[in-house]
DNA sequence: TGTTTTATCGCAAACCTTTGCGACAATGTT
DNA sequence: AACATTGTCGCAAAGGTTTGCGATAAAACA
């Protein structure tokens, strides 16, 4: 029905400039006290907002960041998201999250929504199968600061803000060595990721100069299902794992069917650990013993990184969000 | 460094005038296509790509829509997000996501941001201690519709969109007498909340009606943890129930929990029933039997009802997702 | 040749806001 | 009385885009 009020509808109701109007809403000096009070009353009355858009033409600089990640929801995202939006909204920006559905394709569109939205920075989770990264870097060059997440090019550079990989299985390794198991079973996800990759070499090197007489059994599992179905497999042999490493939250959720299927004791039948974001652990009893790897405090480093960006550091940073051993009852 | 291209500067090189650009840009049949190909050209090599907020400015229509949850990450909202997004993304649109933190002042503020944001229209699911919501009726006055979303007013005049809460509670109900369980534990929810006085009068009267004779018992839980400890409470009378019906997700994974420590059998020992976003269910081995609320059938159903809010349908809608019984193995 | 059509393009206003600068009157200073 | 200061305010340009309308020249017609 009724447009929005302008300063222009205002200053013309009160019969005095524009300017003056802007002025006095920004409560600058210039104003009488008087006008203030009447600009301020009727803005109120007509429930004035600023135009962000009329804003930003005019300024040359939003408030609205990017964000582009695989999925929303999931065992990781929602809470990496969480905390993002909270942290922009709390410093005075917005988040215009865009998902790609893990398409490369989307994904570079989703840029193009985030340019044309002029928006100051943009965060962004690689999909898996992203190679081109240039049009990414080009963004830079427009001194809009790109920071990616989690999932980031092997390019080094770039700004990268990542979970701490090697640290957090190292973690996990440790506490599989003090927990004396001998017969550990390793499940792995999707091994062309370059997460599934470098934890798996860290867990590998880990036990190669720490305990190299522990056994190790290795195998690989793409979902959920595919670790259930690994865990059941493997409980058919004679000799079964005293111990499961799971190297992420979607593949203890399928160890943990096989195990309430199996009627296996934790942790006295079997020791479980796991790499988490937190909240599928706390979900068994006993709860799962697992390493943090919190998307919540990713999100939070990921935005002070931000703002130093917009304040102008142009210098390259690669962080690492640490890993803290957080301990259940399952080992 | 370089700011973005623009009309005038792509005008400049070639030495014709803005609105030319503009027309060849968007293939209009004045231009010839020489021109055409010189413009598309150039803006090519310089990435143009049109400045939102000067277009959302003189058009006064802008491509974003607005979201305000209480939170993005949990057992809901992360599908409800996520496919709100696919939708608004696919069709054009861009989605600007809000979190309340489940507090009235902060989703007044984050409804100021739509405002200013010129947004086309706002989904927003209440906080849990929203009372006044003529905020967002002016909204509508503006012509920018607002739809409510699972946490939705009790006021009529607005356009909301639910779960069936009855209907799911009531195939939740009578499956339970289908498997012939006497003495049914309900345990419900935040009992301030809406979706919880609904979802409990709806169990009540299912039984009062339907099956007199069975035992029912009530409990609330505002979180996982009560759910939890309720489960055990319970579980230490001489009359242990034969099943338990859980309101939602949450309680569901708290009284699993239980259930897991208690060493029961599903579903021989127990049966379970839960109203749920399908995820947790699958968790658990047997799998848990549950009717559906799906964030996901919800995003997509708001999603539709803001195509035609914006095509100027100006009637109220009351639009509920259907509930669908998914059997898992536990009842 | 004179007139009308067609193809191609530019002018200028509008959307809303910010901001440097100048205008004007009232007050204060010598 | 002449001048400088201070307090208030308005003008106008700029930011990038869209679009109705008018302009120009070439082509088609009579």
């Amino acid at each position: 029905m009724k447009p929005a009020a302008t300063l222009k509808k205002i200053s013309e109701s009160l019969g005095i400039s524009i300017s003056t109007v802007s002025r006095a809403l920004k409560n600058h000096p210039d104003i009488s006290e008087a006008t203030k009070k009447k600009v301020w009353d009727l803005s109120n009355l007509l429930d004035y907002e600023p135009n962000a858009n009329a804003i930003n033409l005019r300024t040359n600089h939003s408030k609205v960041l990017g964000l582009i990640v695989p999925v929303i929801s999931g065992y990781f995202y929602d809470s990496l998201i969480a905390s993002l939006e909270e942290e922009t909204r709390l410093h005075g920006y917005s988040l215009l999250i865009l998902q790609s559905g893990d398409d490369p394709m989307v994904e570079l569109n989703n840029l193009k929504l985030c340019k044309q939205n002029r928006v100051a920075g943009v965060f962004v989770s690689l999909s898996t199968n992203t190679v081109e990264i240039s049009p990414f870097k080009k963004l830079s060059d427009n001194d809009i600061p790109v920071i990616f997440l989690d999932k980031v090019p092997t390019d080094v550079d770039c700004n990268k803000i990542c979970v701490a990989d090697v640290a957090a299985t190292t973690l996990a390794a440790e506490a599989l060595v003090e927990a004396k198991k001998k017969n550990i079973l390793g499940l792995f996800g999707n091994s062309k990721m370059s997460i599934t990759q470098e934890r798996k070499a860290a867990f590998h090197q880990f036990f190669a100069i720490n305990a190299p007489k522990i056994k190790l059994q290795i195998a690989d599992a793409i979902n959920p299902m595919e670790a259930y179905q690994r865990t059941i497999d493997i409980w058919k042999q004679a000799k079964k794992p005293d111990a499961i490493f799971c190297m992420s939250d979607e593949i203890l959720t399928g160890v943990m069917k096989a195990v309430q299927q199996l009627k296996l004791q934790l942790p006295t039948d079997l020791g479980i650990i796991a790499i988490s974001n937190g909240f599928i652990p706390q979900l068994y009893y006993p709860e799962i013993t697992y390493t943090e790897t919190s998307g919540y405090k990713l999100g939070k480093l990921a935005y002070t990184r931000m703002v130093s960006c917009l304040a102008g550091s142009s210098f390259i940073q690669n962080l690492k969000v640490d890993a803290v051993l957080v301990r259940g009852g399952s080992l």
